[in-house]
DNA sequence: AAATTTACTGACCGGTCGGTCGAGTATGTT
DNA sequence: AACATACTCGACCGACCGGTCAGTAAATTT
């Protein structure tokens, strides 16, 4: 007897949940209203909350929705057999690129998630950090040491800031593009991973530099 | 006939400034309201107007004496003769020391601009430009090639996502202090300088055309 | 047809925001 | 002493916030 719901209802919804990204992410949280997002969306203010709970509930969602399109990403690099070096290659292109595709939602991650209830964000967090131990992993796999040295995490902030520090420099039309620096990023990485020095146990460390020895 | 200021008017002015700073830093400028700072100052609200003209005001002080910091050590660092892998390296090391010592200012710096008027927020990019530009500089006086090829900027704006985003895994009281990464940073940004790949010139750019990807 | 639920809205609510008012007190100058 | 100003504060303002209500129109069931 009753009424089923619309066939346009899902992709209404999805279609709000991308407007809010983008106000988040160009005004941040607290600064946006719903009005200001009802607008944007092109309906009244009740109807936007016809799709949604609260103000709450989008920001949960465009967070824990990208988080896991990063996790699922990280494993299906993870899944190809490939040597270190390529590995954390594919790594560094394939999030460049998901950073590219999903501007809006990683910077509300990267930006907005201190505006989540202490539950909601430990376990973001914790998807999270799998991410990053996969990204830690490549890492030591190309030079072992550091794990011992307690470097390889902290090597692994340095590369996540040099990624996520993009979306404030790196313009969407501009004619530097992401697939264009990511690369760069893989270079640099690469080759800086061999020129860190580890400070303490072997004093007789090759303290030689050569790097970049391949190329096509 | 007049009454002068108290003597304590500038030292409170500046207390007032490092709390803002810091409830901005954690909890973002729009979250954060004035009563929030009056108390944290423990002054009543119109007291603290006393002081201040209105919160945008606040915004701009923190920002602007941020900046004028962070210009002021650029200056100094390349006032130094140094050749350009220890000049880099010497402004890797200030700016990471300069971030330890105002987390909160830094952090409202690069979190914050945004709800800046753009006249403010231009002047005080103006200002960011140059500071990039010392950097810019150092990097390509390394290696010249990167600069027809377009490339020193870009690497400029890696290396400062690797410094930007400490604040946000490196906590102050850890093991791991800013002193004790800088070099790791120097390290990494330095060596992977020399395995970056000159690609083909582009187009737009018929001067130099010779690769020679590495220098001596 | 009646019944029931979806989709949608103008008007509105309690609460907090940034900021001010008017008043009282402390303090340096004349 | 007399005065002008610095300093401090409880109470308050209009505006806007997130969110809700009562109600309408259309769609799908029985």
């Amino acid at each position: 007897m009753p009424r089923g719901r619309a066939s346009g209802y899902d992709t209404q919804r999805e279609q709000i949940l991308t407007r809010a990204a983008e106000l988040f992410a160009t005004q941040g949280y607290t600064a946006t209203s719903m009005n200001q997002v009802a607008q944007a969306c092109g309906v009244s203010k009740p109807s936007l909350y016809h799709y949604v709970r609260d103000k709450y509930q989008l920001l949960v969602e465009i967070a824990e929705g990208h988080v896991t399109l990063l996790k699922a990403l990280a494993a299906q690099v993870q899944a190809r057999p490939l040597d270190p070096q390529a590995q954390l290659r594919e790594l560094i292109a394939s999030f460049v690129g998901a950073y590219a595709g999903s501007r809006a939602a990683h910077r509300v991650l990267t930006e907005d998630v201190k505006f989540l209830e202490p539950a909601d964000r430990e376990r973001l967090l914790a998807v999270q950090r799998e991410v990053v131990a996969a990204f830690a992993d490549a890492i030591a796999r190309v030079r072992p040491e550091l794990r011992s040295a307690e470097l390889h995490k902290p090597l692994t902030m340095l590369l996540f800031g040099m990624m996520n520090w993009m979306f404030t420099w790196l313009q969407p039309g501009g004619r530097l593009t992401h697939a264009l620096i990511a690369p760069v990023v893989a270079d640099l990485f690469l080759g800086g991973l061999n020129a860190v020095r580890v400070a303490e146990p072997l004093k007789s460390r090759p303290a030689a530099k050569l790097a970049a020895r391949r190329r096509a």
